[in-house]
DNA sequence: GCGACAG
DNA sequence: ATCTTGTCGC
C-alpha cells in the first residue's frame, strides 16, 4: 500500500496544509518516550539535480543501529521522484512516499524514527517527524541542522548544553550542542516522546560528530544509492 | 508591506 | 537539497 492511497495527494500548497490539520490531531505528545531503544533507526534524502521542483530524481534511505553498540542492523533504499515541490512547511511531502516505501523493506521494527528536519518546531506544529510518526505509529524525533522557527539564546559551549527553541509562546523544541564549541543542532518531539529523552537520544548518537550516527549513516547510504541509480 | 524560510 | 576551489587544522 502506498500513502498515497490514503488519501488524494495534495496538488497545491492549500491542499497540503489541510492534510497537515487533519493528521495533527493524532499526534501523542508529551507521553514517556524511548529512553533506551534497542534499535534506532535514521532517514535520510539524497537529490539528483537542483531538487526544488516535483518530479526530482532522490533516493530515500533507512539505516537501524543498535541502541547500545550503534553497529548497523539493517538498511534499506528506495528510489523515486520527489511528489511535491519545495515549500518551506510543506517539506514532508516531497519525500514522504520514498521514505516509507524504504521504511517497508525494513524486517526491524525500529524503536525510534531520527528524521531529518522537525517535528513539532514547524508553522502548524506537524513537521516531517511528526508525519512520518503519525503514518507509521512509532516514536519520531526531528534533528534539524538549521534554523526554521522560533527563538532561541545560544546554548553553552560544551556537549550537552542546551537552550529552548521557543515560538507563539510554548517551547516547540531545544537547540542542543552535541559537540564542545560545535554549532548546535535542533531537536523537537514529532510523535510519542518528549522531548527530554529526545535530546537524550540525540546525545547518545552523537558521539563523535555532530550529528547523529543514524543520520550520518543514511546520508551516505542515500547518497550511494542514488550514485548507483545511475543518477 | 518586506524579508525569511527544514531539505 | 545540490553545485563547487581552496583553505585551515587535527
Amino acid at each position: 500500500m502506498d500513502v498515497r492511497d490514503l488519501h488524494p495527494w495534495p496538488s497545491t500548497p492549500e491542499e497540503a496544509e489541510a492534510i497537515q490539520d487533519l493528521l495533527r490531531p493524532m499526534l501523542e505528545l508529551d507521553v514517556p518516550g524511548p529512553a533506551a531503544p534497542s534499535t534506532v533507526a535514521g532517514l535520510d534524502v539524497s537529490y539528483a539535480g537542483d531538487g526544488g521542483g516535483t518530479g526530482d530524481r532522490l533516493a530515500a534511505a533507512v539505516v537501524v543501529l543498535d541502541g547500545t553498540t550503534l553497529e548497523v542492523v539493517e538498511e534499506s533504499v528506495a528510489v523515486g521522484t520527489a511528489a511535491f515541490p519545495y515549500v518551506p512547511g510543506l517539506f514532508a511531502f516531497r519525500e514522504l512516499p520514498t521514505l516509507l516505501e524504504a521504511l517497508r523493506g525494513l524486517t526491524t521494527t525500529p524503536g525510534l524514527l531520527v528524521c531529518d528536519g522537525f517535528g513539532i518546531a514547524h508553522p502548524r506544529r506537524f513537521g516531517l517527524a511528526c508525519h512520518l510518526g503519525v503514518l507509521t505509529g512509532l516514536p519520531a524525533i526531528g534533528v534539524g541542522k538549521t534554523a526554521f522557527i522560533g527563538t532561541y539564546d545560544q546554548p553553552g559551549a560544551r556537549r550537552g548544553d542546551a537552550a529552548p527553541l521557543r515560538d507563539g509562546g510554548e517551547v516547540v523544541g531545544r537547540v542542543l550542542r552535541t559537540r564542545d564549541g560545535v554549532k548546535p543542532v535542533f531537536v523537537s518531539v514529532g510523535h510519542r516522546t518528549d522531548l527530554g529523552t529526545a535530546c537524550r537520544n540525540v546525545l547518545a548518537l552523537a558521539r563523535e560528530y555532530r550529528l547523529p550516527e543514524t543520520t550520518r549513516r543514511a546520508d551516505r547510504l542515500s547518497r550511494d544509492a542514488l550514485a548507483a541509480a545511475s543518477g
